[in-house]
DNA sequence: ATCTGTGGTATCCGATCGGATACCCAAGGA
DNA sequence: TCCTTGGGTATCCGATCGGATACCACAGAT
């Protein structure tokens, strides 16, 4: 005997897709954590790649270039010699912090739980 | 003049990072997706293909038996003709529901907010 | 006897991603 | 005079990702 069709009774699925919306922002390497030391207050790009020490300076370029883009961080260069330039979150980029601290509370409490995640 | 160094008063660099604890379980394509259609209830491989047109089987398949090796998901086979299996979240599995809302939710606001984001 | 549905697998392939490395300019300091 | 610093850019490259497509076994329905 086979089954019987199942009605979708699973959370209706969203059309233009919230979850692509976001994900679409905060998906890049190492873009997570770039939004979470920009919390903080503003940053200078040297900063943050002490944050992130295993990015390199293509990415994180790459990545505040998409960020400023998307319309998530400010770039303000200072007429310092030599120029250096500040990062921070506008308020469209602090929206979504509380996506990042939930992301950061669940992995928490995987860690917590001694989830068996392989690094990749 | 150059400018003085700052120190990092971002919030305290994680060591074993959550947000790459977490990412690394919800990060592959679609994984968002799988888990939030799940949440609604166990649901079987056809239907979460049903669920998520634009996924292809393959990937679908890699998707469930990576999330299933980290102990997210469980897989049932039912000794039905021909067979079918059911897919369940676990309890660790739920644990990743509120990181799963919170992007929906920001999803939602960041279109609502009209952001400017070009569908990759 | 053949068709259909389920839950996949096998293979191929191009695109993208991101790491490594080298290089750049201009001003200030040693 | 040369070195260092900040904030990058240019190029190269291998790994991975994931889409497309074809195929499969088996039982039940027609």
């Amino acid at each position: 005997m086979s089954l019987r069709k199942r009605k979708n009774h699973s959370p209706k699925p969203p059309q233009d897709c919230p979850l692509l919306t976001c994900t679409s922002v905060i998906g890049g390497a190492w873009t997570p954590s770039i939004i979470w030391y920009l919390s903080g207050g503003p940053r200078r790009f040297t900063e943050l790649k002490g944050d992130i020490p295993p990015i390199t300076a293509r990415v994180l370029t790459k990545r505040l270039r998409e960020l400023e883009e998307q319309g998530i961080v400010d770039r303000h260069v200072m007429p310092t010699s030599p120029p250096s330039v500040e990062y921070t979150l506008t308020d469209l980029g602090r929206e979504l912090l509380p996506a990042i601290q939930a992301i950061v509370d669940v992995g928490t409490r995987l860690q917590a739980l001694g989830a068996q995640d392989a690094p990749r």
